[in-house]
DNA sequence: AACAGTGTTCGACATATTCGAACAAGGATC
DNA sequence: GATCCTTGTTCGAATATGTCGAACACTGTT
């Protein structure tokens, strides 16, 4: 749906990605890029510069994302509620198990690493905040995807808006599709090596006050350390905290008649992630 | 100096800081912010959510700021210089004190906080990324300060961005002045609850090739367990490492600080606090 | 059921943005 | 050090584009 939208605007995030995505570039090297006037770059420049929003370095006459955008999207993890609120409890769990910690959550059609606590270890998985993951092919996606309705899922898959090479084959397609089953039933999910080579993670999802998903909370590491049984029994009851921090409330007992089990598996502590829709029958909806 | 600039895009960058400083707004309440009609501001939002700027939360019928301004940010970070490669170093520094290590970079006229390694004491300095921090009320500003000349330190301090209660007094000021010198001269500023109640910290520049302030590393802890000493001592050798990282050599006795053509040497201040003469040799102890 | 407030659509006006060309500046080459 | 080339900046004009107000649709309140 293409609907009326302000050029300029879209000019200015247009020239913000480009700087993002190729490092600081030259006045002409971005107006090129952008396939404008070199005028009316510099003229963007200098409004986005007089903001912060570019910084302008004199010695190499290159424009770059300014540190004005970061402290913009700080607040928005902060007024997401993936802010200070979740360091403290992701922290005592990379202290237990000793490996890397992040947060992500689901935005534009793939994971985005919003918190991350580094293990100690000089091996270890390198993701920053920042960075987006594949929703198909990181345990953080999946396990956000498990919370969802198989229809959701469709969508959502098919609006990947990643890199080719991070395209999922059918053959994946329906392999995920089992294993989204199997996530749902575990209460975490499980990736080897599947994003990237020598890393491999459990996931779980972080629960908010209406019982959606908010994050996934993972535990990444090389796969030579991989301990799926131990990790997961660390996972799994942080997670839990964590979502009861988020307003989460482990189930009221009337509910839903509409036979979906907000049951919790295992320890009690856990929280296995099913909305009410999801329900419907299992050959539903494969198509789109 | 009054610049020509693209109204239009200006007003998407104050439609994101007020979402930034108000959290989540509803539209009208955000066309009356910025004194526009509710149809422009409609159509701005729109075309900001349609690249991820903002987010709209259909429950609430909220706009805040999105997350892909985040995943931009991150980059400005990553890009600046100030991103992975230094956060080892950090964590190191952050492990052999067991207190709150912090970065912070000059930026608009105030500290912004970059990166943060926490304590794992539960009492600790709460400061995230991308807070800001009075130049010369925080131990980062001041170590920032120092690296300066002292035609330029007037400068950055007349032009304050900071809410008036961070105000400076010419008492202030004149004790600021004091300060620096004496933090060239010790190679480390101090702060002992400028800022906030109860926090204390140590900080000193992290330098990059050309000898210039990339950043400040700092300590910060609850005032209670301050130790002046010994966090200078770990700091100090840290942040030599960290700016050889950053492609500073240490330097011998040279480099004409008066007279020629530098364009911060002009005024015959030294830019450059040695900090490796004050404490000779034993920091190539930063592992990894 | 009616209301009030909010969000969305539409058309017209006028402003603000784009562009090209001409000017200035900086670096490179010889 | 002088010339050339590339890059960045300024300027004016024409048109495209954003702004606004009013009217419409919608939600959820009383």
């Amino acid at each position: 749906m293409p609907e009326r939208t302000l050029s300029t605007v879209g000019n200015a995030i247009r020239a913000l990605t480009v700087l993002a995505d190729l490092g600081p570039l030259r006045l002409t090297a971005l107006a090129d890029e952008l396939k404008l006037g070199k005028s009316t770059v510099h003229l963007l420049l200098q409004t986005l510069r007089e903001h912060g929003m570019v910084d302008y370095d004199p010695a190499t006459r290159t424009y770059g994302v300014g540190l004005r955008v970061f402290e913009l999207g700080a607040t928005a993890v902060e007024r997401g509620g993936f802010g200070a609120r979740l360091v403290g409890p992701m922290e005592e769990l990379a202290r237990r198990c000793n490996e890397s910690v992040s947060l992500g959550v689901l935005n534009a059609g793939s994971v985005l690493i919003v918190q991350r606590i580094e293990s100690p270890e000089i091996l270890r998985a390198d993701i920053r905040p920042g960075t987006r993951m594949p929703l198909h092919a990181s345990a953080s996606g999946k396990a956000l995807l498990a919370t969802m309705a198989d229809l959701e899922i469709d969508r959502l898959l098919s609006e990947s808006p990643l890199p080719d090479s991070a395209r999922m084959t059918h053959r994946q397609r329906n392999g995920l599709l089992a294993d989204i089953r199997l996530i749902r039933k575990r209460g975490y999910a499980k990736q080897k090596e599947e994003f990237v080579d020598g890393i491999s993670a459990v996931a779980t999802p972080v629960l908010t006050a209406g019982g959606r998903a908010l994050a996934a909370l993972s535990i990444a590491s090389p796969s030579s350390r991989f301990d799926e049984v131990r990790w997961s029994a660390l996972l799994l009851p942080a997670a839990s905290y964590m979502s009861e921090l988020c307003g989460y409330r482990a189930q009221r007992e009337e509910q839903a008649p509409n036979g979906a089990g907000h049951m919790f598996a295992g320890t009690g502590a856990n929280a296995v992630p099913r909305r009410k829709e999801d329900r419907p029958s299992r050959e539903q909806a494969m198509s789109s």
